[in-house]
DNA sequence: TGCCAAGTATGACGTCCGACCTACAATGCA
DNA sequence: TGCATTGTAGGTCGGACGTCATACTTGGCA
């Protein structure tokens, strides 16, 4: 049945969910394979890149389902602290319902692979780009000031991500419960974080914004 | 030279740095043998239990590791935010230094493995419950309630396993200070901390203190 | 002092499993 | 019907983990 199937479709959001929850070594070609179902032999013909190429394409797909995350949670909050603890209640739910299996989509590849791929390093940096830059918008919808927007989110995303590891490592929910209660807290009771307050000494300290962007 | 060789405490410092800067998978017994110099017979000798001993034997010696970094950061600190930024600057010069491959010890082993080794899950908890102790018993010493130092020092240790993840898929030291410094930022001024505040709402919100420990 | 035994340490080997390549089949279009 | 493109199964090569027979050193004893 040639000319057009969806083996490499399947075969991404395969590979997509094994490396989320094992990461991309201990996930073998064979893995994707069995898990989406397509043939052995197409591998390469749709991944002529290999392992790293199906890798990419995974991560990117990441991208897409975290920008849908963040849009989902952002319903009906208003603030960013409650953004936070609805992002959190969707994260731990999913965390608890896999064994503790399931963290961030990329996490593990990046500690695994960006130290050694130039190539995958910028898939990554564009992935946690997508990541800031849709929850740095939401905050802005609150009146906090693209600076602030923009710091804010990366001490959001930090502390997700290490709460996810700390949680996984204890396989116990508590601390990653704690730290996101912990946060959206702090982020609650924070007055400079609002447009108009105290800008001599901004929230996030001085003269640490981004160099690159 | 039988008898006592020094071998077995080489090949474990050898491996605790590769398994930091590599992860488990990426890091082969026999690099593990070149670096440490140790010749490859030894290997089962020194670890019946293979790879895995090994690993649990770095996982150990990278919690002393923490809980001194977390010792010599906290000499000549006044308070938490102090304490978070001594901390970042230790952690962020050895990232920058490192080409951005040296993160946190146990990160990268704790995602590729928690999920498989309900064994080397327990050695990860272990390390992470010493870096809360050693955290929250600093921050008691400032005057912080025991229950608020503790899910302070959950959100610090998140916020630094996060914050490195950023800053290793971004090869930018930035978001790694931003993260640091928005934390310290709204530690600092953060007056609920200190015992006496309204404990009516405590920091770190309410019903959620850990319930195996 | 010379020898033996036990524990210690080691280089060479086997086995298994991973990614990757090559030769072949099936289909749509001219 | 013939050809180019798409899709596929089996096979190969390399490397990693783990094992084994062997050599070396130390301590005790005659």
């Amino acid at each position: 049945m040639p000319r057009r199937s969806d083996s490499r479709s399947r075969m991404i959001h395969a590979a997509a969910r094994l490396f989320r929850d094992r990461g991309y070594y201990a996930t073998a070609f064979s893995d994707v394979i069995q898990a989406s179902g397509a043939p052995r032999g197409s591998t390469y013909f749709h991944f002529p890149g290999g392992k790293q190429e199906l890798a990419r394409e995974a991560i990117a797909l990441a991208g897409d389902e975290i920008e849908q995350m963040v849009a989902a949670a952002a319903v009906g909050c208003e603030g960013p602290g409650s953004l936070v603890r609805a992002l959190g209640d969707m994260v731990a739910d999913r965390l608890e319902g896999s064994g503790y299996r399931s963290g961030c989509a990329i996490a593990t590849m990046v500690l695994e692979l960006a130290p050694q791929s130039e190539d995958l390093s910028s898939e990554f940096e564009k992935v946690f780009a997508r990541w800031r830059h849709a929850l740095a918008r939401q905050f802005e919808t609150w009146r906090i000031t693209p600076g602030r927007a923009t710091d804010l989110a990366d001490l959001v995303m930090s502390v997700f991500e290490g709460a996810l590891i700390v949680s996984r490592a204890a396989r116990d929910i508590d601390p990653f419960r704690r730290a996101i209660e912990g946060l959206a807290d702090l982020v609650e009771h924070e007055p400079r974080l609002l447009a108009g307050s105290s800008q001599a000494a901004p929230f996030g300290g001085a003269g640490c914004h981004q160099g690159t962007g």
